[in-house]
DNA sequence: TAGCTTATTGTACATTATACACAAATAATT
DNA sequence: AATTATTTGTGTATAATGTACAATAAGCTA
């Protein structure tokens, strides 16, 4: 069984082309058939779908959700849909916020449980959704129309991001395994939406004990190549229990 | 309507005797009846108290909330939970996290969404609830054995509390309108746990311009009398959004 | 090898953090 | 009225961190 008024949806982050990118779907309830294995699930999913027009139209993208089975422990359901929508697994996500507004979807009274995700789409392979008949990166600032209250539900998780990463090391996450500075100084640009200084930043960040230098420099590129940096796991993990200071 | 599967929990901590506090209930399925007038909610209500004798019984004491009805928004419900079950309105309340664990609640699937609130029980005076057969005050350590996982959930919000406090202005509302720097100061010791120095710790905070004096000072206290500070509205809402420092 | 592009680095100055101890104010007691 | 007990209130030297600012190095291409 599904909870009828309970959804989960993840706000999926990637760092692309200098942007912070969003991944969005549409779902379609003839394909969530093979998500929500159980028959009586599917039914219910698709009189939810019957309900609301705007789900199966071709026209609305969306947050990646469904709704929570009734077995199933709300974070470990988050992970599953990750799983299930985009092949990764063992990635950032964390729940934010909880959406309740009695109006937030049409005919029907949902809750939806929002988690943030972090990654680099370029270092992880997504695989092809086997639940939604499209999914697709969207530029923050280009997003298509959106059911619901996706949009707010995005900039609330866009506006958690700016201050998490002001307090501890997340936004590390977004960036491929071996990374420059400058990705990494970029990267703070994008989110905070503000001009950092260069040699400021990099003094900042090194002094964190956090980046480990891995010997490698960019290749093909036509200027000087960059050092390729990773981060350290185990400082990384302390950060984040005591917190950073990173008001810059 | 209520909707079964949703409720909503807040917790609410108050600064007392140099200790953290937590208010907490004895809720009654027949004096929620007053709250949730509605005949049909009164109904479900019940029924979920039957099927949880832990809910009815006189031992077990847990945090202040009740199913989500169908017709009220999360956010405006959280408050009306606080205001009929100890009257107060206008407090600091905030959503911090949503539990979902399948097995939280025996027998029954609920997620709630949980709330805390900061007040100052000597300022504020707590109405006489009319829906709980008891409402009390405990100290964060010594508290009664608890229904469900409301021990986690405390303890979860005490832990955001700890993060919170120290990049946003929000511990002065666990304080009467007007305070001494040493209450202030035993209020940050108490949350952080741990020892401050009282000149550093009144340079920092009264370098960022949020005190405001009195000109008051404590009377009939058998030593030199403190000087009473409010703290400044304006600056209070603009640190709010723009963040602080202060990790001591 | 010249020229283009981006990466890398240092220093002076200002601000903030930290460690640390004693005098001032008040009520209670003698 | 003097003394005592208790808590408030304050300053300074040193270390650490933040800020403003621009020249040189390295890799590629033509």
């Amino acid at each position: 069984m599904i909870l009828k008024n309970v959804s989960v949806d993840c706000v999926i982050f990637g760092f692309q082309n200098d942007k912070i990118n969003v991944l969005l779907w549409q779902a379609q309830p003839g394909l969530l058939k093979k998500f929500l294995t159980n028959t009586q699930e599917y039914e219910e999913s698709k009189e939810i779908f019957d309900k609301n027009p705007a789900l199966k139209s071709d026209q609305f993208w969306g947050l990646i959700g469904t709704h929570l089975p009734t077995d199933d422990d709300l974070d470990d359901y988050a992970k599953k849909i990750l799983k299930v929508a985009t092949g990764l697994k063992d990635i950032f996500l964390k729940q934010f916020q909880t959406f309740g507004s009695k109006d937030r979807v049409p005919h029907m009274r949902v809750l939806t449980v929002a988690y943030y995700a972090l990654i680099n789409p370029e270092y992880h392979n997504l695989e092809l959704s086997s639940i939604a008949k499209s999914v697709k990166w969207f530029e923050i600032d280009k997003l298509p129309e959106l059911i619901f209250d996706s949009k707010e539900i995005i900039f609330r998780a866009l506006k958690t991001l700016r201050e998490e990463v002001q307090y501890h090391p997340v936004g590390f996450h977004l960036l491929p395994e071996k990374f420059t500075l400058t990705q990494l100084q970029t990267l703070y640009e994008v989110i905070l939406d503000k001009q950092l200084d260069t040699r400021n930043f990099r003094k900042k960040i090194q002094n964190m004990g956090l980046l480990i230098d891995t010997n490698e420099k960019q290749t093909n590129v036509a200027h000087r190549a960059a050092k390729l940096y990773s981060f350290d796991v185990k400082i990384y993990n302390q950060l984040k229990e005591e917190g950073l200071n990173f008001r810059i």
